[in-house]
DNA sequence: GTCAATTCACATGAAAGAGACCACGGTCTAGTG
DNA sequence: CTAGACCGTGGTCTCTTTCATGTGAATTGACGA
């Protein structure tokens, strides 16, 4: 046994794969960013009046997920408050929201009390009126003349679970201030989040807009050739992996941390199996690795009742006596498997919530067809890959100790 | 045969309720000097 | 006298139910050729 080890952990000792793993690390801020030149510069442009303290124009940042969005503002917003640092100012302040980050961010009462606490006070997570908290937010970032730079990340999640009004409220809230100033950055993963939101907003929200297009297959081998640099031993990779990492993240829609966290994985895998070298094999492995551990994780933490429902639709998928499942199947399935496990029935109003749900997390697909007279209703497909099916099956029967 | 009306089986929306959670302020209690 | 325990109030959040309205094609039935 011990010899085992000594094998398992001479070989990690040994296996010299990464020179510096963080990098590859979705925290990791480089110092350059390729291909991002025009945004970096307009944005800069747009927030610069920001140096001499005055308040900068609402910015509006679209781009699909890991095309350096975030990444860019963050650049900016740096260099600007170490400029300022520089010269000795100190009026103004850089809040980040992210607000796609469940538990700190999905209320209205939330984000605000997430800005709050970055400005360094502290709101309780709950029991305030809503009022109050602005009031308090207001009085904060009124004690001096200062510029506040909110930068509301993934701002698309937070709008479309609880509504644009706090936006509204937020770009009001300068008539109300006499010292300070607030300027909105936000920044969203859906390109057509803007067409459905309040028209006052819009006009005060997109003052400036920017649009962030996807990498192209060059530009990510691009990215990830410098990062690499930095981040593995030298001649470990081995020919063409990093254009296929690239290639695989042009597929989906040019995401540069897809890419990132592919080559991380890979890296994971090739030290795992004390290879010497990274070859193509392991980056096809870590892409279903990413795939299976995404959705292994979302299954493992969905509610009870969820499971109950995916449960449902996992067996009618097996059985061969349905070609198709229809939400009514789904439903009557459902219900006989909450009495043999003496859980609560929910309505069906609901599980069509949930099967909506299951929808956006890609676990299955769904198409509402009309059945003429047989009516409309959903037609429902698994969308698990065979290698995780038995997995996933394994975690739900546990889960729901069936 | 054609065309409009009907019908099914849900989808989709809106509103509201239940229960959990939490802060706050007031009251009570026990420990301390 | 004071710190801490305890309680009621008032607020939010999430999950859920209830009620209401919408939807698209197969089916039906009236109508005319």
């Amino acid at each position: 046994m011990v010899a085992k080890l000594d094998k398992i952990f001479n070989s990690f000792v040994e296996n010299r794969i990464f020179k510096n793993k963080g990098v590859l690390q979705t925290s990791y801020t480089p110092d350059t960013i390729p291909h991002r030149d025009k945004q970096i510069e307009a944005v800069a442009s747009i927030l610069a009046p920001s140096l001499r303290g005055e308040r900068v124009s609402n910015l509006f940042c679209f781009g699909k997920t890991g095309t350096g969005k975030t990444l860019s503002v963050q650049y900016v917003t740096n260099e600007i408050l170490k400029r300022i640092k520089e010269s000795g100012g100190d009026n103004l302040r850089v809040v980040y929201v992210n607000c796609k980050l469940k538990k700190v961010a999905d209320t209205e009462y939330r984000i605000l009390a997430e800005i709050i606490s970055s400005l360094g006070e502290s709101v309780h997570s709950t029991g305030l009126p809503t009022g109050a908290v602005y009031s308090k937010f207001v009085e904060i970032i009124e004690r001096k003349k200062q510029l506040i730079l909110i930068v509301l990340d993934e701002i698309d999640q937070a709008v479309k679970k609880i509504g644009d009004n706090f936006l509204y409220t937020l770009t009001r809230l300068n008539s109300e201030l006499k010292n300070s100033q607030i300027s909105i950055v936000g920044i969203s993963n859906s390109l057509t989040f803007m067409d459905n939101i309040d028209p006052r907003v819009r006009s005060s929200l997109g003052e400036e807009e920017l649009v962030f297009p996807p990498y192209n297959a060059l530009q990510l081998q691009d990215i990830l050739r410098e990062r690499t640099e930095d981040a593995f031993s030298e001649g470990v990779l081995q020919e063409g992996v990093i254009a296929k990492c690239a290639a695989f993240a042009a597929r989906e829609h040019g995401d540069a941390r897809r890419a990132l966290d592919l080559l991380r994985v890979a890296g994971e895998i090739a030290e795992r199996e004390s290879l010497d070298k990274l070859n193509l094999d392991c980056i096809d492995k870590a892409n279903n690795k990413i795939e299976r551990d995404k959705m292994i994780d979302i299954i493992e933490n969905e509610p009870k009742q969820h499971q109950l429902v995916l449960y449902s639709i996992m067996h009618l998928s097996k059985d061969k006596n349905y070609d198709k499942i229809f939400t009514g199947n789904v439903y009557n399935r459902y219900q006989e498997l909450c009495q043999r496990t003496k859980n609560d029935i929910l309505t069906q109003r609901r599980i069509s919530d949930i099967i909506a749900e299951f929808d956006m997390l890609g676990l299955i697909n769904v198409d509402v067809i009309s059945r003429g007279r047989k009516g409309r209703t959903r037609e429902i497909k698994m969308m698990l890959p065979e290698t995780i099916k038995t997995k996933a099956e394994e975690i739900l029967i546990t889960s729901l100790m069936l």
